[in-house]
DNA sequence: AGAAAGTAAGTAAGCACTTACTTATTTTGA
DNA sequence: TCAAAATAAGTAAGTGCTTACTTACTTTCT
């Protein structure tokens, strides 16, 4: 990463100033997700940037700011796109044919391969959960509020059909998102190394949509 | 919190090294929970603890040497007790009766309510954990490997009793743990007010090992 | 009296941010 | 087309405040 960056600087070419706004943001969301909000200087970006922290300070007025501006940095990363499973044919397919363990396991699949992708995402996301910031309360929006939505509206409609137990389906959501946060959290915190479970997340999508479907089965 | 430690200024008596040690460890995980490591000044923890710097330097020399103190201080905090679910008779007679409904609800109910009534250390496992502290490592080692090595012995039991589905063990716990720790988690960093989900900790357990059980059942 | 608990003031370094200036690129006008 | 002016990107040095930690002393308790 700084490897990258200095070799921008190296070429000595100037970038125009959306460009180095971004690049600014890129290296910014890096290292907040390693060491948080306080624990990042405005030195440390600079130098990952290969810039000055006058440069930093002409883009965004304060630290905070920064902060604040990987919030619309993130959501125009994904354009005007909309959420995840909403664009997936895989799962719309699997949710028109109502299969259960398809849209179960395609769901899992698409977070853990995404988790595992993005872990500076995901770290920042926890950064900003204890700090009470509002990345956090925008992930919450956008989100997660949404995803129980869409799939507690799917698992009601199963329960009418009689395939699924009569159980509020936000707690089936809770407990199924749970796993597999869960797992990605072991995975990206607390063990890298994957010293307690070392399985793919083909293995795991399977097994955790297998024990949430049948564990709601009637 | 503030309000409580300033009565204890007020009285005006001294307290002794040992207590004032204790003290001060007392009121830093409450802080050091609340704002991580790096967002929490040392200024802070003497204004709520109700001196001056100084004397937590006194009591330990750099802010590192405090943070890591926690360490021994909540290990030394249960005594030489035994895990939570080593000393649960209700768990224990569970076990040896095979109730595995009571085991794993039992299990649930007990991490749902400790999680709810220590808020703030589960904040500051989570602070370590991103911050990659060796508190983080102690909480893995000390308590999650031996969990995982518990729940994982009994479900090869019940495996082996023709219970339980052939799924390796400790992909059941990372799902059984998911649902719980996930569920906690939403509760104290997300969705505090519950706007999603709001449910008793008898509910969520009840739902949670069963959605389990029947999940691996033979 | 002496030891231990406690403090106000101070220190050196760090931090977010600013200022005065430099350098590179683009625009303008002849 | 070319040179000068304008603009935008960039920097080293600085500012004022904060921070972790120290020092020299005071207060309390036995």
């Amino acid at each position: 990463m700084i490897k990258e960056t200095q070799t921008e600087t190296i070429t000595g070419s100037r970038m125009s100033g959306d460009e180095r706004r971004s690049q600014i943001l890129r290296v910014a969301i890096k290292i907040f997700s390693q060491s948080g909000f306080s624990g990042t200087t405005t030195k440390e970006i600079a130098r990952a940037a290969g810039v000055s922290e006058a440069i930093i300070f002409r883009h965004f007025a304060t630290k905070k700011e920064l902060y604040s501006a990987i919030i619309n940095f993130k959501a125009c990363e994904n354009g005007e796109k909309l959420l995840p499973w909403e664009e997936n044919s895989v799962e719309r397919d699997a949710i028109e044919a109502k299969d259960d363990f398809q849209v179960f396991y395609n769901m899992a699949l698409g977070a853990l391969r995404h988790h595992e992708g993005d872990v500076d995402f995901m770290r920042l996301l926890f950064h900003s959960a204890l700090d009470e910031h509002e990345l956090s309360e925008m992930f919450f929006e956008q989100f997660l509020t949404p995803l129980y939505e869409f799939l507690g509206a799917y698992i009601r409609r199963r329960q009418a059909d009689g395939a699924m137990r009569e159980v509020e389906p936000k707690i089936i959501v809770r407990a199924f998102l749970g796993m597999i946060i869960h797992h990605s959290l072991n995975n990206i915190l607390w063990d890298k190394s994957r010293r307690l479970l070392n399985i793919s997340n083909e293995e795991a999508a399977k097994c955790f949509a297998e024990i949430l479907l049948n564990g709601v089965k009637k």
